[in-house]
DNA sequence: CATTTATTGTGATGTTCGTCACTGCAAGCC
DNA sequence: GGCTTGCAGTGACGAACATCACAATAAATG
């Protein structure tokens, strides 16, 4: 992970990436207390039970978002973009709560972290800054509901189509790098079972196969 | 549902449930626009679909809130108690969104409901309400990041065990009064898999079963 | 009280995975 | 090139429900 401050260039990723928080007042606020960091593919932001220190404003790549039991199951719950944040933090800052998800850089990522202690601040001096949370914590709540939606009602086969659609676009690319192992991991189901499943995608014509490889058709 | 305009019983039910909201201002522009609203056990009170008016702050009783899907599967979410509120309802408001929940009373409910356009502007203003706001939405976050570990995690047998718990609690009674055909629409499971479990639990000295009668013991 | 209706019990059978125990195969390394 | 180390494919079997088809009761109603 590194971490730059660089004022001028934090106003501009802002007011490109969140045209939406528009004051001039707030967006300074951003550039004084922001820091620029970046996170190689596949690291690891934030871990379940670590407290949660800054909130993050998404630039570049994308973040996974996970959940994991005691007993070490685990479970994709989303994936976070440029323009979004995660609401999981708010009140884990705000509360000095422990965070009860992991996240994990997807792609190479930059974003802009925000030290919790100005969250609160903010949301009362700038309306956008309220609205924009406001706005990500329903978003949240809709990933969750949508995510409850996919294991209660459907059955693997379609959850691992809609999983595969989710990474694509979280990673730009039609191809996909992943074992079937990995997948399993995140769907919480066993790496036969998704093997098998694959294989009948690639029978169906909806996806081509490949070692470490998954290929959207 | 019936409806009253109580400004001094007002005052004192929120000073009694709320004691978090407590400034005198605040205080004052709920018992102001707020109405008190009785729902009988059982009615609907807010369908899915449906475009959200109010924001309820529950006194006294209890709401069960669920998911529907497309096909018209359903899924128990969690329930709402008194001190409580529906986070769903804030961005459903903000945004003039349509619910993606249902919400039913389950015991005979009192709630004070606040017309969803002076949310924004107390958030704002109210120190207290803001705050009263962000930690409902992370309670109900929470809550369903608790429904993904059960379904996703659990089986059907311990799934139904904290179903039971759950709903003596918002019942704040261990006879609960249900048919195995409910209890199995609100886990989206069959009602002889339910039924067959609950028979388990009997043998297991956990439950006494009755017709439309489960005894926690 | 006899009949209807709602609820619950039960057996048989099928599907969807999970688990176990392997085999085949590709890629990098010595 | 042989060898090791993942990854992927496969068959056999079992567990956890879903589904179907009724039988058995209990409660409600005429």
């Amino acid at each position: 992970m590194i971490t730059e401050k660089a004022r001028p260039e934090i106003l501009s990723l802002i007011r490109q990436h969140y045209p939406q928080l528009a004051e001039r007042n707030l967006q300074d606020a951003i550039a004084d207390e922001g820091t620029i960091m970046h996170f190689k593919a596949g690291s690891l932001i934030m871990d379940f039970g670590a407290y949660v220190k800054i909130m993050p404003l998404i630039i570049k790549g994308s973040i996974k978002v996970s959940r994991e039991d005691e007993e070490g199951n685990e479970l994709f719950l989303y994936y976070l973009k440029p323009g979004e944040t995660c609401s999981m933090s708010f009140t884990c800052c705000l509360m000095d709560k422990k965070s009860e998800i992991r996240t994990v850089a997807e792609e190479d990522t930059t974003l802009i972290g925000i030290p919790t202690r100005f969250m609160d601040e903010w949301m009362s001096r700038y309306p956008s800054w309220k609205n924009f949370v406001m706005t990500s914590y329903d978003n949240r709540m809709l990933e969750l509901v949508r995510t409850i939606d996919s294991i209660a009602f459907k059955k693997m086969d379609e959850r691992l189509m809609d999983y595969l659609e989710q990474k694509a676009e979280a990673n730009n690319s039609r191809t996909l790098n992943a074992t079937h192992q990995e997948i399993a991991y995140d769907l919480n189901a066993s790496r036969e079972a998704i093997s098998r499943l694959l294989k009948q995608l690639e029978k169906d014509g909806v996806v081509q196969l490949g070692r470490n490889r998954i290929e959207l058709l």
